[in-house]
DNA sequence: GACTTATTTGCAACTGAGTTGCACACTCTC
DNA sequence: GAGAGTGTGCAACTCAGTTGCAAATAAGTC
């Protein structure tokens, strides 16, 4: 079987690289959303301007999603394959302001919102901040 | 009658300067976020670290919020005053990817959420963006 | 396969928002 | 009004992210 990054590359219009592969697999395989930096960290023999490219390849093609969390940006794969992602695959996020972690809420979707005439809507990004389970526990 | 900011920054244990008034008025009576750059712009005067240092004693006293939207994070002034905001004061942002303009839409407040138990949640960030009334009429 | 054209890559240099260091000024208390 | 604690203003710095450019690679055509 041929890789299956490929096919979702093409499958949106992005051309395939060997680097555009291994920088989606690292969003697909992450747990939660991935920093500029944990990517550079991740992927040590890809430089940061190819990142920082393929980043914004992939957002125009609807591939991933950008969160505002924290300092930096961080990006999640995005699974809804077909066009925009508003709809089922948009869920809540969660900052941690003590170790810097963005967490997904999978299971928290976005309410539904109506928003008042005249604005299109493309993206939104619903994120709590404050502190995780983990930093809450260790400061006992 | 003295000046209302004064009972604010004092209410909230911060000291008052002249300096801290500007800033927190400019806030105040902006009709959407400023930017670290905004605020430049409209005091002229006041140096931008002095500016970065009050928004940060401003958020460590409840006295702003900070929302992420674009690039450049903005600051909203926090209007209910009684501690933490979650309560009364959330509302929905929008971000314009055209004019880079962020909006209040006062009228829009944040779903309750409940999340999962463990993280405590400080602050609520909810940004929609995509292109505003403006500039959707501009490019028709 | 060889030739042409369009993209991507990798490096270094740049950009710009935001922060920090530091000397001076201010304010408040005793 | 001396001394401690903060705030101020300037310049220098930091660092995530972007851009310029020449070399490398991919895709299409004969």
């Amino acid at each position: 079987m041929k890789n299956e990054f490929e096919d979702i590359l093409t499958g949106h219009g992005v051309k395939v690289t060997a680097n555009r592969i291994l920088i989606l697999r690292a969003l697909h395989d992450a747990s939660r959303p991935l920093s500029m930096a944990d990517l550079e960290a991740e992927l040590e023999t890809i430089d940061k301007s190819i990142i920082s490219r393929a980043l914004a390849t992939f957002r125009a093609h609807h591939l991933v999603h950008q969160i505002l969390s924290g300092d930096e940006a961080k990006y999640e794969f995005c699974h809804s394959h077909e066009g925009h992602c508003e709809d089922d695959d948009e869920h809540v996020h969660f900052y941690c302001e003590k170790c810097h972690r963005t967490f997904c809420l999978e299971d928290m979707k976005i309410p539904e919102v109506v928003f008042p005439q005249g604005f299109i809507v493309e993206d939104i990004n619903f994120v709590a901040s404050g502190i995780c389970p983990d930093c809450s526990k260790k400061s006992q």
